[in-house]
DNA sequence: ATCCAGCATCAGTTCTCCTTACGCTGAGTT
DNA sequence: AACTCAGCGTAAGGAGAACTGATGCTGGAT
């Protein structure tokens, strides 16, 4: 009879590919984890990793065991779920990841959350949105929050639960003095590549979803940027932005928070929308969905963010 | 994190019944299985058995983490499955129910499987068709051989792989001396009304595929035994008709065996196959594909018997 | 009234499993 | 060439889990 936690070990291993960050994924001491894995292999009698000194990795055999793995403890944590959902229990451990952005909106929900229920246990994190899908996924967070920029409708049928928080209008931030503040209509393409072109331009590094984005949008009106500067942070560009440094595509919510920007529509709009992943399988976990219950809330509460009036159009 | 042996104590107990058929089935004491379930219960946090002084029965709760279970292990059955057909080793334990009359036939060669594997335990039993078709998918045993005297197609889809070994001819079974042996021609419905209802009729208990069968088939043609006597077992009853207490429905293998029987075709023709089950879940595991290779030769060399040439059409 | 089957609890022993400590290897660095 | 460091494996020891056997309880059957 195969072991669960062995199995889990594999399973971990095979995505993180040493021994040692196995070990601190799940708490464990890197020997534990070797010995566990040695343990399987007698089990099953056959490899399932090839051992060098300083470097530890799945064979084949290893590898399909690992997708076997990942079945059966998919099946446990739905069975685990039913059973809480008959209980009705909002207890255990929950770990959370969020856009650094929304993380301090989020955290005082969930520190209330905490509060109400006393068995909880509320671990958050704040991370990128596309590592933290595959941390779903992987069972490193158990619930995500994170923001998709692209237009296609958010990735399902693999095993995760998508839940659209909120929509987000995407703006072009701009100092308080720079022209196009004084005169804050929509701005088209042909503004926008004016702007882009005599003004530096301030985004995320290579990558991230808002860099992605924003590159295929100048792209899209063929834009090329006078200059570049990349910074980490939404906010971080927000508040360079206002220190005059340049131009950036940003959330209303966040060129809200910044005095001395301005935001722009952009014509035509530009949006990212703020979703909430988590396994299927833990889909009618109580802790869960309340958990993620506080996270729509929490984003739903978070400071929209307004443009100039004048800018909006009336329809 | 869920135990595997726990969740497997419980699916049996679901399947048994009663603690102490679940101890005997898995080999633990009763005081372990209770233990297990006890500690389930907290794990999960969810009442899964009802405890009266004398009796424990599921919950609506232990019913579904039963039928979770059964999944669950279900697949680490695969996964075992997959990992012993890499290694291609033929070991391990493997039940294996037959029904009564093959068994003689089928054990040598079991025999000598084990004589060419001593990594290979073999466990058989002898057991009814049908107890053994339920007792295959609940893991009782590992492979069944069974005779399926109806007309349908076996069964599939549910979790059983099904591989037909042989099918058997079923013969009017009379005394030698019986008016009709003395003229071996096929024996039609007004025949075999007419036999039937001047004669005694030998078959088994309600319940038996046999019995089932040929009371199908007696109604068919409208015939009501003069006298009925039912008997254990088909060798029992090519016995009794040796020795001229009536007729019976015997399948040639059977008939051939015993000397003062005649066996008489049917007209229609009337059979019964002889299948072997596996669960899908073992289909690739060596040691149970060896066993069943196994079975099948040990069938198809068993002897088939044949009436009487001269009632046998030629076409 | 007695017997018996079935289950729970308790104490004890065995065995599993994790941690700590230590040694090894190979790559990058000084 | 020596050093440093990350990663892995093994050995020993201790904590905890789990099984067994004994004991006691309950309710139905003899």
């Amino acid at each position: 009879m195969l072991d669960l936690r062995r199995l889990e070990i594999l399973e971990r291993f095979a995505n993180r590919g040493t021994i040692t960050a196995t070990a601190a994924d799940l708490g464990y001491s890197p020997s534990a984890v070797s010995q566990q894995l040695a343990t399987l292999e007698r089990e099953v009698g056959i490899a399932l990793v090839e051992r060098t000194a300083q470097r530890a990795s799945l064979t084949d055999a290893g590898r399909e065991l690992a997708e076997h793995a990942a079945r059966i403890l998919a099946a446990t944590e739905t069975a685990q779920s039913r059973m809480r959902a008959r209980t009705g229990a909002i207890s255990g451990r929950v770990t959370i990841s969020c856009i650094p952005a929304l993380a301090p909106f989020l955290a005082p929900r969930l520190a209330t959350l905490q509060r109400q229920h006393p068995e909880l246990t509320v671990v958050a994190h704040e991370t990128g949105s596309t590592t933290a899908a595959s941390g779903v996924l992987d069972r490193r967070y158990d619930l995500a929050v994170i923001d998709d920029w692209s237009a296609a409708p958010p990735p399902a049928g693999n095993g995760l639960a998508v839940h659209h928080l909120r929509r987000e209008e995407i703006v072009l931030a701009v100092p308080a003095d720079h022209p196009l503040a004084r005169n804050p209509v929509p701005v088209t393409a042909a503004r926008l590549r004016e702007a882009v072109h005599s003004h530096t331009w301030l985004c995320a590094p290579v990558g991230r979803l808002s860099r992605t984005a924003g590159d295929q949008r100048l792209a899209a009106v063929n834009a090329t940027p006078g200059r570049r500067w990349e910074f980490e942070g939404l906010h971080v560009l927000a508040a360079l932005v206002a220190t005059g440094a340049g131009s950036a595509f940003l959330p209303t919510g966040i060129v809200h928070d910044q005095p001395g920007v301005t935001g722009l529509h952009l014509a035509p709009r530009m949006h990212r929308d703020i979703l909430a992943l988590n396994r299927t399988t833990t889909r009618e976990d109580p802790a869960i969905t309340t958990c993620l219950g506080a996270a729509r809330e929490a984003i739903r509460r978070a400071p929209a963010g307004r443009v100039d009036p004048s800018a909006e159009p009336r329809r």
